[in-house]
Order: C-alpha cells, then sequence, then structure tokens
DNA sequence: ACCGTCAGGCGAGACGCCGCGTCTTGTCAA
DNA sequence: TTGACAAGACGCGGCGTCTCGCCTGACGGT
C-alpha cells in the first residue's frame, strides 16, 4: 500500500463512493449545462425531467445522479455558469470584474442606471424561465434557496451595499440609516412586480422607485 | 345547424362533461382540502400528491379530478378557504369585514400597525407551507400566479391604496404619488424577506420600513 | 520521454416503483 | 332515475438504481 496515511482509497470518505473529480468529463459537464438550460426554456421547469436532460445532452443518466442530486441543483449550477459567462463578456477576459456601482457623486442617477440595467436582464428570455424556476425552488426548498440567494443574488445586493455607504460619507445619505434594508426598497418591488408580473417593466418605474425611496412619499 | 342556444343539457357546455355542481358532496369538498392543507404542511408541496389527498381525505381521485384541474388548483382553493375562515372569525359572524385600514390620523401608526399584524400572520405556522407552496407555483405557472395574486394579495393591497390615498388628502403624502408603488416600498421588502429567509420577520424592522418609506433615506 | 496497465467515468438502457390521469364498477342519495 | 361517490385497475412515463462494455486519463516502470 502505498503512502496514504488515511483509509484504503484516495478522498473517498467525504460522502459515500465520491466520485474521482479527476477523470471528470468537462464535454459532459458542459452538453448538461445546455440542455438543462435549454429544456427549462422550452418546456418548462416542472416537465424538465433528468431523462430529458440526460437525451437531449447525449449523456447517461447516471452521469447526472453522480454528480448532482437533484435537477434543481443541476440547473443552479448551469444557471450559475451561465451567469458567469455573461459577466466576463462584460468585464473583459483581463479578468478585471464589475464589482461596484459607479460613483458619478449623484446618487439617484447611479442608481437609476444600475436599476435600468437590471430591468433589461431580467427582460432577456435566455435569463427568465431558469431564473423563475430557481426562485421558485428556493421558496420551497431551504437548501436551494440559501444557495440561491448566496451566490447568485448576494454579490449584486453587496454592490448596492457599498454604494450606499459612500453615499453616507458623502452626507447624501442620512447617518442612521442601515443600507441593508435600504436598498430593499428599490429591489424588492422591481423584483416581486417581475416575478409576479403585477406590472410591466420599464425605466420610467424604476426611476420613480428609486426617487420614492431616496425623499419618502411624505411630504418635505 | 340546430340554432340550439342553450344545448341539450343545463349547462353542460361550459367544459366538456361539466358535472352538476348541485349534486356535490360538502362533506368530500371539505375533508379534501383538510388533506391538501395537512399533506403540504407535513411532507411539503412536491411530495403531495393527489393520491395522497384522496387516500388522506377518504376519497375517490376521480371526485378530485372531477372539479379541480390540478393539484395547485385544490391548494389555492383550500387556502383561500383556510383564509376566509380565519378572516371570519376576526370580524364577528354579523359579517362586517374588517375591509379598511384605520385611520387615526397618523399615517405612520397606522402602517405600522398593520404590518406587525401582517408579520403575526406570517409566522403562523398554519399558514406558512402553503402560502409559500402557492406563491412558488405562481412563479411559474402564470395561470396559478395570476388567480395567487388577484384573490389573495389584492384585496389586502387595496386596503393600503385606500389608506395612502385617504393621507394624500390630508397632506400626509405628497399629491404626486402613486399609492399603488408606494405601498410596495414596504410590502415588497417585507415579503421577499419571508419568502427568501433572508433575515428575521420583526416589529423592529417592518416599524424601520415604514420610516424609510415615509421619509426616504436622504437628508431631509 | 515513453508506453503499458487499469481504475473508474462514460453512454446506453433494463429494472422495480410510484404517481399520473383515465376508466370501470357497484353503491347511495338527491 | 340520475349522477356523484369510494374504490381501485390500467397503461404510461419519470424516478433512482443497477449492470454492461467501451474508452480515457492518471500513474508507474523502464
Amino acid at each position: 500500500m502505498a503512502a496514504q496515511k488515511s483509509a484504503q482509497s484516495p478522498q473517498r470518505s467525504l460522502r459515500r463512493n465520491a466520485p474521482d473529480a479527476a477523470r471528470r468529463s468537462e464535454r459532459s459537464r458542459r452538453a448538461i449545462y445546455d440542455a438543462a438550460l435549454a429544456l427549462v426554456s422550452e418546456v418548462g421547469y416542472p416537465r424538465t425531467t433528468i431523462e430529458g436532460i440526460a437525451a437531449r445532452a447525449g449523456v447517461g443518466k447516471q452521469t447526472i445522479y453522480r454528480w448532482w442530486p437533484s435537477k434543481a441543483d443541476v440547473l443552479l449550477e448551469a444557471f450559475l455558469d451561465l451567469s458567469d459567462q455573461a459577466s466576463e463578456l462584460v468585464a473583459g477576459p483581463g479578468g478585471e470584474r464589475q464589482d461596484d456601482i459607479p460613483d458619478t457623486g449623484d446618487l439617484a442617477a447611479d442608481l437609476k442606471l444600475v436599476l435600468r440595467a437590471t430591468v433589461d436582464e431580467l427582460l432577456n428570455p435566455k435569463f427568465e424561465a431558469p431564473w423563475r424556476a430557481l426562485a421558485a425552488e428556493g421558496l420551497v426548498n431551504e437548501q436551494i434557496g440559501t444557495e440561491f440567494v448566496a451566490k447568485l443574488l448576494e454579490p449584486s445586493l453587496q454592490l448596492y451595499v457599498r454604494r450606499l455607504r459612500a453615499a453616507q460619507e458623502q452626507g447624501a445619505v442620512r447617518p442612521g440609516v442601515d443600507p441593508r434594508i435600504a436598498l430593499e426598497l428599490f429591489v424588492a418591488p422591481l423584483a416581486q412586480r417581475w416575478l409576479q408580473r403585477t406590472g410591466p417593466l420599464s425605466y420610467e418605474y424604476t426611476d420613480t422607485l428609486v426617487d420614492y425611496a431616496l425623499h419618502g412619499i411624505a411630504p418635505r
């Protein structure tokens, strides 16, 4: 027995029968992502099946079950991958990520700009179906919900937190205000309107949200 | 062709083979509601099956398929029924519904009070599972989503709209403000925090939302 | 640097199970 | 008398597990 300090097999003990990631087929992984995203968009999340994904990807079912515990996890990873690709396009291949909201000194204008970009993203048909599916799954499945929020939403929200803190130092936001709660005033209504289809997403709408959130609805 | 305006059978033409509602068993209907709500709470929405509801309710599967098109519709109706019962308890059996937010002249206080009541309702364990399930289904299923919003959410939102309009007439809200959007400033963040489990629901939190929404986060 | 070996990931698909939605039967109440 | 009812059989399709050869990539000996 060679120099393994523990157990008979190399890093098998993490989960039962953990597969060897070094020998994993990159080709299959990508095909599965593509098939999952395509199927969710084409036939909807509930009618997307693991059998269907496997067939579409030209992959054995076992290959999916080997690497993911559920179809929700497959879709979550596929969507994360899609988002990464998309944001790599925006930033250069050099790597500098879009990791801050611009600070022109005009908070209202900066927020409106970012929210307009968010609207554009939400209206991108490639994102809609998987995004809705994951949001829905997250409501009912705590594990997916937590991961969805942490990996997909939280990074964007942190951008707002930083921008609002900067505004606070500049005196553009009241000192006592909690940025974490403040950002919800414009983000949550937008998200809700989109998810619940209670109205059209327009620049006018998001601009209004920013104005209300900054100055309140009471007379000044 | 045979100008029957009313066809051969009484109100059969609405859908194919529409059943006779007059002969419907009230007993089965109630049992199905109870079983559906109980199962969703006990085993979760995805593992709640029509077979399971039928068995639990002591009812034939056909009785469910006769009256509802899908398990989501069953649950929606069951939950509407539950809500009606609950709000009948609050109002007297005489019938006067709680159909307005109190107007003490102090808008902030009135809103805080109602939001605190909403928090209590959201934390009621009897409501949580079915509410989440329906919200999730509504994200992915447009028909359910529309009905969910219209029958469950919209009535409550109208209460806010009315109260905000009254406030507007009293000069407590700026004239140009759209009440429909204004109410989202405090309702949407609360809903989102609850649904996404991104933080605890406390009176302190909802009070803060009202303050931010009324006065904004910018210096006055 | 090369090449042989072999563990294990791979595509394919069979398996038993279960819930789906439909259909059939006999019972019972309006 | 009619039609909703409880019970449950039916074929179907997706589930998650399994078995089969094939092929690949990591590793060791020369």
